[in-house]
DNA sequence: AGATAAATTTAGATTACCCTAAATATATTT
DNA sequence: AAATATATTTAGGGTAATCTAAATTTATCT
């Protein structure tokens, strides 16, 4: 039996570690989940005892393989659920992770099996996020942050890094979302602010703008 | 704010007491709960703190509109998901319960309204119960139960008292379901078992089954 | 009415999760 | 290599929800 706290540690410390590659640290956790460091290492010595972290004092945890299959399933929940509410429920994707974040909780092997058969087998979230299977395994995408992106070179939107809704907002009112193509007119080396060329016409965005979109060659 | 624990106490106080009109007592919320009645009496006195109840120890306790409002809105979730199962998900009507369980404690008043509209705004959940309104108002259907409909005239299948898997997979196994048409043949008198006719022949219920299936004359 | 049974409440613990403050270990400076 | 700063853990408690066993109240039976 696995709680629902524990599920959310777990999924931070996935997270945190680069999807269950690295280790975590204490006060990482503390702040994702917005507890406190001592209660970080109470739950660790449980996530412990179940053997879905490998830990030694002072020095972080890793996800055990166990660690990794609970987390890879809740984020197949959140983003199988994400991609109904936009999809069936008509809620823009800077409305959804809240309620995901609740949904990603509910267990029940068919719901999920019957929700993906219902969304037509999904492979991205609605932040162009991977969908992974029942066997945990994520579709890649070859894809680069707008900042590393080439002049003249025709890309298309495919996900965000921030998923904050002030950031998909303002996304929204320049009419860029997933699928929106972009080609890059310069980049100004003063601010590494680069210059684009949407449908809709030019726009220019500043490096924090341009670290935060992934684009993909067309 | 409202724990998952205390919307099932209160829910359960609300189906308990004929839909919030009769008093509850202690043992009675215990076993439905799953509890002891020494848990209950402590939850009862929180409730009563939060005025979600009125509570004179020993006398019992029965639901505060502020209570009744509670439950309404817990229903109205639970069945909208229900709904959602079998129509969208292929889940049968012995299956949607154990997640609608979970589900109907999801907070979110645009999830619960979208889902209303994406299911075209039905009236009753798929064991032909009624699904209130925002407002709290349930839509009356005016049926009884199959061991008091007369012989002769036609009537059709509205919904199940008793929605237990074996019943509903009982009423399965006969072609018994919501819309199903049925005309009494003949009332046995020696164990008021019951002759029905329905569209693929003639079938004896008894009297068990007769108290449970909710009939509407057509 | 008095005795007995049943229902309910209280007392005292337990588990999960979280907190503050103090102690200890590790990392960074000088 | 100290000294200082930072990160982490331990100690000691708190709250929500649960339990068992004992006490108390209400209901039922002679
Ligand atoms: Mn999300
Ligand atoms: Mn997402
Ligand atoms: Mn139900
Ligand atoms: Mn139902």
């Amino acid at each position: 039996m696995i709680t629902l706290t524990e599920e959310n540690y777990i999924k931070a410390i996935y997270h945190l570690g680069n999807n269950g590659v690295n280790t975590v640290n204490t006060n990482a956790i503390a702040e994702a989940i917005n507890t406190k460091a001592s209660s970080v290492t109470d739950m660790i010595k449980k996530l412990s005892e179940k053997n879905f972290v490998d830990y030694k004092k002072y020095q972080g945890v890793t996800l055990t393989e166990a660690g990794k299959r609970v987390a890879v399933n809740i984020i197949r929940k959140h983003r199988l659920w994400e991609v109904f509410l936009v999809e069936k429920l008509n809620f823009s994707w800077d409305e959804v992770h809240e309620v995901a974040e609740h949904l990603e909780h509910i267990q029940s092997e068919k719901l999920i099996d019957e929700l993906n058969a219902f969304l037509d087998y999904p492979t991205h979230d609605p932040h162009g996020d991977p969908i992974p299977d029942k066997d945990g395994n994520f579709t890649h995408i070859d894809k680069i942050v707008l900042s590393k992106a080439e002049v003249g070179v025709a890309y298309k939107c495919v996900g965000v890094v921030d998923t904050s809704t002030t950031f998909l907002q303002y996304l929204d009112s320049n009419h860029i979302g997933l699928g929106t193509l972009i080609t890059i007119n310069h980049k100004e080396p003063f601010d590494n602010s680069i210059s684009i060329k949407l449908e809709h016409g030019d726009i220019v965005v500043s490096q924090s703008v341009a670290k935060n979109l992934y684009l993909k060659k067309i």
